[in-house]
RNA sequence: UGACCCAUGGUGUAAUGGUAACACUACGGUUUUUGGUACCGUCAUUCAAGGUUCGAGUCCUUGUGGGUCAACCA
């Protein structure tokens, strides 16, 4: 293999080279336990987990679930059910931030004795202004000489309850000054009398992103800490709170997050849409979260691909959304069944097929699987094909049926259109009659008769009835959060969804979820989990590529 | 009136001082019992100006453009 190196592989085999860690390589995937994975987490597990793995290594989960009053055990399951899904593994490596919450107090008091952070009795707004802002320095908080024995005497009585939630912050004491904002005394402890999902009532106060993540990394002995760029203001810190508190040293490494048209992956956007009621949930199949992914159809094979192929860098990007489908569509090409379903039903009356009659043909499941295992479709005298195979006037491009035209039946015989019946008040076809050629069935044609095009059909009186959802894209702009002028709902796609009735191959019945189907010369679809034994319900993952220009 | 990050076809990513390439898209063609798949082909790229060097997409300087940073969120 030749392969390039992103950057952060560049890193690694640098280490590596260097014998730093002992050439080992241990990364970690660290949600927060608040809201459902989407695709740019998707993106961020696979870098850490396949990053590791191609160097031997392992990949711990870490929930940083710091913040009690937003966070649930729902999403715990959730995500790992998700990670699980998309096909890595943590093995015995499921941590939580919380797990530690002794360890970070330690660590807390350690730095008020070392002098190097402070209880502030300031207000949120107090501290706000004395902050300055990026183009003015901070002031320092009028708390900010404390003696060590005060300090550590306030932040035991913050711990033990004594103080309302927002009475007292502790601070790490670095630079007010400093042109990096995240330095300037950085609250790193916080009151909140809040039940934890986890350590429930025992705690009243909760350590802050900057005061938990890069020593979580640390305890867990993690290498390398893959993140993404916006917290590239944050490893000052993160590098400040490692050497200050002499604890083993993680290396944050930032990378560009991935970005998709007509997805978003803010968390309160995507909870906005849910609460507003625009979705079904977080799992609805137009969510950019794995969960509607997988239940959209797409598969966690062309997921992990589509990161693969969208690669690595430091700089802003926007993947077209066309390179996600064409991984999806790779996929689905090769694992999934063909069958025939009729969207918008048109009869046809084979006039020379014998009246009551019912011939099984059987047809291969998959022909681009060697393996593949065959079904049994029901052929007869009356059978459905789409409204739009056919043509009263057909031009020379257009080879469907048409009068006096051959056509054949996928996994069926070829058919010659004699006539049709149209209701001259609507204008509408309403039957087509056709001969058939008895001795051009599929797979033993010896009749040498020419059809250039050939249709998908299901029998009138074997097809099952069943609900279709076109999906399509939840948002009308590539970016609907990309506009400064208008909200991202102002771009919701009203059509994101459309329900309609079909009619389905009988074999069809026995539809499992999590199989994957290519609904012939349409598109794939996958069944909901909202179907019942009576009623199947399929949603389309994506339409198959068409070359045809109307 | 700051700091930090970034800049390669339409999109994304390579090229690690030595012939700018791969994928997706678009367009054209071949094959085809899916107007799918497969296969072949076409178009199209180093932000600008200086500098270093035999040689710069790559190193340096200055611009320009884009992004990020002022939650008791992560």
């Amino acid at each position: 293999m030749n392969e390039s190196l992103n950057f952060i592989e560049q890193i690694i085999e640098e280490d590596i080279a260097s014998g730093k860690h002992n050439g080992e390589v241990h990364t970690r995937f660290p949600p927060e336990p608040n809201g459902f994975l989407h695709i740019g987490h998707t993106k961020a597990i696979c870098i850490n987990f396949e990053t590791a793995a191609k160097y031997g290594g392992i990949t711990n989960l870490r929930f940083d679930d710091t913040n009690p009053t937003t966070e649930d055990t729902s999403f715990v399951e959730a995500i790992q059910r998700d990670i699980k899904w998309l096909g890595f593994d943590w093995e015995d490596r499921l941590y939580f931030a919380s797990d530690y919450f002794g360890q970070l107090y330690e660590f807390a008091e350690k730095l008020i004795e070392n002098g190097l952070a402070y209880v502030d009795d300031s207000t949120s707004d107090e501290i706000a202004e004395m902050k300055g802002t990026p183009n003015q320095p901070g002031k320092n908080s009028p708390f900010r000489d404390r003696s060590v024995e005060e300090n550590l005497q306030l932040f035991r009585a913050m711990k033990n309850g004594d103080f309302p939630d927002g009475a007292k912050v502790l601070r790490a004491k670095v630079d007010m000054e400093s042109p990096n904002m995240l330095l300037r005394d950085p609250l790193i402890y916080r009151i909140k009398h809040a039940h934890h999902h986890r350590t429930g009532d025992d705690w009243c106060i909760y350590p802050m992103y900057d005061f938990a993540h890069g020593q979580s990394d640390s305890i867990e002995n993690i290498t390398h800490s893959l993140c993404s760029l916006e917290f590239i203001h944050h490893r000052p810190l993160y590098n400040w709170f490692i050497e200050k508190l002499g604890i083993y040293p993680s290396r944050q490494i930032e990378f560009a997050r991935m970005n998709v048209e007509y997805m978003i992956t803010s968390k309160r956007k995507l909870l906005k849409l849910v609460e507003k009621g625009l979705v079904s949930g977080w799992d609805d199949a137009r969510m950019p979260t794995i969960a509607g992914m997988r239940r959209k159809g797409y598969p966690a094979a062309a997921l992990r691909t589509f990161c693969d192929k969208a690669g690595v860098a430091k700089r802003e990007n926007l993947i077209e959304i066309e390179l996600l489908e064409s991984c999806v569509r790779d996929e689905l090409n090769k694992i999934s069944d063909r069958v025939h379903v009729v969207i918008d039903p048109l009869k046809v009356i084979i006039t020379n097929y014998p009246e009551g009659k019912v011939e099984m043909i059987e047809a291969i499941n998959n022909p681009e699987d060697e393996g593949s295992e065959t079904r049994m479709i029901p052929f007869s005298r009356e059978i459905w094909i789409e409204r739009e195979d056919f043509r009263e006037a057909p031009n020379k491009k257009y080879y469907r049926m048409g009068p006096g035209r051959n056509v054949r039946l996928k996994n069926g015989y070829i058919l010659h259109c004699e006539d049709y019946k149209k209701n001259e008040e609507t204008g509408e076809i309403e039957e087509i009659y056709c001969t058939y050629y008895e001795n051009s069935k599929s797979g033993e044609d010896v009749s040498g008769v020419k059809a250039k095009g050939t249709l998908h059909f299901v029998s009138a009186e074997q097809a099952v009835k069943c609900e279709l959802r076109l999906l399509d894209y939840l948002f009308t702009d590539p970016t609907p959060d990309g506009h400064d002028d208008k909200d991202f709902l102002d771009f919701y796609n009203e059509d994101s969804i459309k329900v309609v009735d079909a009619y389905m191959e009988p074999a069809l019945a026995k539809a499992k979820e999590g199989q994957y189907f290519q609904f012939i010369r349409n598109a794939y679809f996958t069944l909901d989990p909202d179907s019942t034994e009576d009623k199947k319900i399929f949603n389309r993952t994506v339409a198959l590529k068409s070359s045809w220009k109307k």
